[in-house]
DNA sequence: ATGAAAGCGCTAACAA
DNA sequence: TTGTTAGCGCTTTCAT
């Protein structure tokens, strides 16, 4: 394919011209053309000091042409280290976690990586054949937020042992020495509660969500310890709803009771979609007719009027915290450590 | 390491106690131990035939004690073909993508595949980068959804001519010959359009997006001919707006003004979060004050009360049809085609 | 300044 | 039935 007797610039044009064709482009072929060896090859395209420039010149002007990109299959192999990072989550379905992938895809970019979606459909055993999936792809890193159910997290230490950092998320496991980032779950509860004590409200209705998740018992726990530190009269009465419809349905039920709640407070996202939809039912308008306070990723609020009132968890933020933390960890941080987002209040006109 | 001495079970035992601390178990390793060579471990591992029993059952307990998994990175660069998928969309916090790329990484897992997500955050350089490293990583196929701007589109069909399927979703580009799957846009609008004549709307405000877009244009003009069609006498009035604000601060203006409209038609998700947002400011109720029709994801509209009538546009259906034509591109399909998802309307109360 | 050669872990054609 | 060997494309050490 190559003329013996052509200068480079003869062979580049015509070269050029087949590029499209052309299956492979690879360290061999180019050092063939340019009668070098594939060691020269591959130091002058990385810029090694040993190489003339004249050959890094003649080097780089024919990679260019051919449009040469290294075979990343090969690198991987030769230095066992990928640039992906898993994210295994219950499902991508939730303003939070697409906030936080959202967001993280960002900061993996700007760093090199690249992000793997894994969702576990909340079922743990999903989720293991998706951690096994990021053992087997040798991922640099993984995230995990875990599901309801996941009890066993042996296997996710077990990895972290095999220098594959895993941060959990969010949903992290309860007990054990490992590397978590989440919300300030206590301090958002507690910066509700004074909230309601604050404006003085006094028949509270307080709707959690499923009481065997750890964010829900913290919740509950520091919304409570809250009232009782500030000796409140209030009257909390507390319910656990594991859905939209089932947050509806207790709404409704509520609100027609009596005596009706002068306030609302709302968990998550998911329990203030389906008080709201029964508060429309109603016909009823906050803050006059009942207060209404969530902790939220912040977008649903904005989509009544008034706009809810709201203690902020930022999935954007988390985001940035967690692959901070990342790549700490791929730098060699071996100690595991816990990390907490401080949470905001953001003011609506709903309370 | 191994004793000669020894049956395999003792050294079973032994090595499993310290499986733990194992660097690496590969093929070279396994056939060391069962004094085999590397090629009939290899073999046995996949029940090549040409293995005797007693060896497959042998290899087989041994690699499942040091729990061998294969090193994908050699397989890669053997095989020279992934498992991973790329997904290029402008931003993935949009209920649309969010579903259609939950909805597609079920798809991809299912079959083997892997998902990478890479945001080109509506720019085309950006998206440019995405699809570059979609193809350095010799990614099995790429869906893309086009940013705003995007004018060229030759890189893209490159990479479909180098054996690497691209697919383009939702927002396609305009006429070349290439793999398209999309909703059905026209189909969307004009179902919209009879629901309207069929309710006998006289006044109503249209308000779509920014007109730059093609699936705008689309709507529009489905929109804007089934009217004509019937001779219908409605007066409409057409609005462009590019945010959810926008929509919003319109909405108040046309509201406040007369006549005020008997309906109002949204062409998107982001459109009607910001309508619904000042008829509730306004204190309006559905569908007594005013009509209210959609072309939604349809998650937004279970937010309200009554819930909003939309036209349907399925980003998890999206996805399948989208996987499907992948799974078809990969198995050597390799024209282009162009595929509609049709539309169905959801009745809500609010029309 | 450049080249030769080993080797990453696996597959598969060919040999025995 | 099992073993030997070449090779995927690259990096890197050790010559020259």
């Amino acid at each position: 394919m190559s003329c013996e007797k052509c200068g480079l610039l003869k062979n580049v044009v015509f070269l050029a011209a087949i590029a499209d064709d052309m299956p492979e482009v690879n360290l061999k072929k180019l050092a063939g053309m340019l009668n070098l060896s594939i060691s020269t090859v591959s130091r002058a395209l990385k810029d090694h000091p040993d190489v003339s420039d004249e050959t890094k010149r003649k080097v780089k002007e024919l990679s260019t042409v051919l449009e040469y990109e290294p075979n990343t299959f090969a690198i991987h192999l030769k230095t066992n280290i990928s640039k992906e990072i898993g994210v295994i989550v219950p499902t991508i379905s939730n303003d939070f976690y697409q906030a936080f992938i959202g967001s993280l895809e960002q900061e993996a970019r700007v760093n090199g990586y690249s992000l793997i979606i894994l969702q576990s459909g909340d079922d743990p055993e999903i989720e293991l054949e998706n951690l096994k999936r990021c053992k087997q792809n040798r991922m640099a890193g993984v995230f995990v937020s875990i599901t309801s159910k996941t009890k066993e997290i042996s296997k996710f230490l077990k990895l972290a042992n095999e220098h594959i950092p895993v941060i959990f998320f969010d949903k992290v496991p309860a007990f054990e020495a490992c590397n978590k980032v989440c919300v300030a779950d206590e301090d958002a509860a507690r910066i509700a509660a004074e909230a309601l004590i604050a404006r003085k409200k006094k028949n509270i209705l307080a709707i959690f969500g499923n009481l065997q998740l750890s964010i829900t018992q913290k919740r509950l726990k520091a919304f409570n310890e809250t009232f009782h530190k500030y000796e409140s009269d209030a009257c909390i009465d507390a319910h656990y709803c594991s859905s939209t419809d089932e947050a509806f349905e207790l709404m409704m039920g509520r609100l027609t009771a009596s005596p009706a709640p002068d306030v609302v407070f709302c968990m998550s996202d998911d329990i203030l979609i389906g008080v709201m939809r029964a508060i429309q039912t109603l016909g009823l308008r906050p803050p006059s007719d009942i207060g209404i306070l969530a902790i939220s990723e912040g977008f649903i609020p904005t989509f009544y009027y008034p706009q809810v009132t709201y203690v902020e968890t930022s999935g954007a933020k988390l985001a940035r915290l967690a692959f901070s933390r990342m790549l700490a960890c791929l730098a060699g941080s071996t100690y595991a450590q816990e990390l907490k987002l401080p949470s905001v209040m953001v003011e609506g006109g709903s309370l």
